[in-house]
DNA sequence: GCATAAGTGGACAGTCAACTCCACTAATGG
DNA sequence: CCATTAGTGGAGTTGACTGTCCACTTATGC
């Protein structure tokens, strides 16, 4: 569905948009908190900052930020910078000129498609962090600090 | 969302299931129906035979034909033959220990995924046949026959 | 202003999917 | 039974994606 670097910057957005105001946070901070590898991590945050999610801070006490509010940050954007949206089938994968439409086959699989890339163009990183669940984003074991869980099982 | 093996699978296979009764048809043929490319649609073949959704005759007149009706093969079981098939998000991508479900974000993800596959599940070749449509299964050129097209200019 | 912290840019290596080739085997037919 | 048609199996090639490294630049603080 989607590839690593997306994923990855997906769990990196999240992570910068559940940090207080416009706090900074470093690659190799991010890095551990997304489980990452640091150096392909500062890669995508490059990325991310080449298209405007994120906001660059050089020097000490520098880091990554949100560039704009997590409402405003939508999941399909951040797919798009990584090549990683919903492929859409825009016309005839076999090149059959003078179709205007797809036939059944494609257009099944469009369809799939098609729903997926509504869902992320109108879902926003704030919306997913506005979502009722007992496991916070990111699958995040940050937030289990209170709760205590006895016995943690292994989900795999 | 499908790899090219997956895509040019169900373009095969879609088109033998047009083909009347269990006629065998080329390799040769099937990859000009479908616009693959031989070598690699012999491969595709010969793993839809092994998964046993073909049946493959050699020799002269030989060929390939579906070893089941239509309508008992699914979408999903030709994607699940070349590993394509929606990939679920089982368990926390993260590796976070402890969690029996999955944080917002990934769960976001995976219904996406989980509503591509119970489409794919359950739609099977001869659904894609019998649907109504100007347009022939395949994007299929072959209605064209009569036009008697002068010179089929290549498509790339 | 010099040392240090931290992002930037680009080159480089490994892996896997996409695609090709070729020698081999099986079936038909004259 | 030999030539031809057609599927089989496996090795080889290419390119994109994943992931690493390093030299360079920018900013802070003493």
């Amino acid at each position: 569905m989607l590839n690593q670097s997306a994923e990855y910057a997906l769990r990196a957005v999240v992570h910068l948009a559940t940090l207080p105001e416009d706090q900074q946070e470093s690659a190799g901070d991010i890095s551990e908190r997304t489980k990452v590898p640091i150096p392909y991590l500062q890669k995508v945050l490059r990325t991310l900052t080449r298209t405007g999610v994120l906001h660059a801070k050089r020097g000490m006490g520098g880091g990554f930020s949100l560039a704009k509010a997590s409402d405003e940050i939508t999941v399909l954007e951040i797919l798009a910078a990584f090549d990683s949206s919903p492929q859409r089938i825009e016309s005839c994968p076999l090149g059959i000129k003078g179709h205007t439409h797809l036939c059944p086959l494609h257009t099944l699989i469009d369809e799939q498609v098609a729903s997926a890339e509504r869902v992320f163009a109108t879902t926003t990183i704030g919306d997913i962090l506005g979502t009722k669940s007992d496991v916070r984003p990111l699958c995040d074991g940050l937030a289990r600090v209170t709760l205590g869980l006895p016995g943690d099982r292994k989900a795999d």
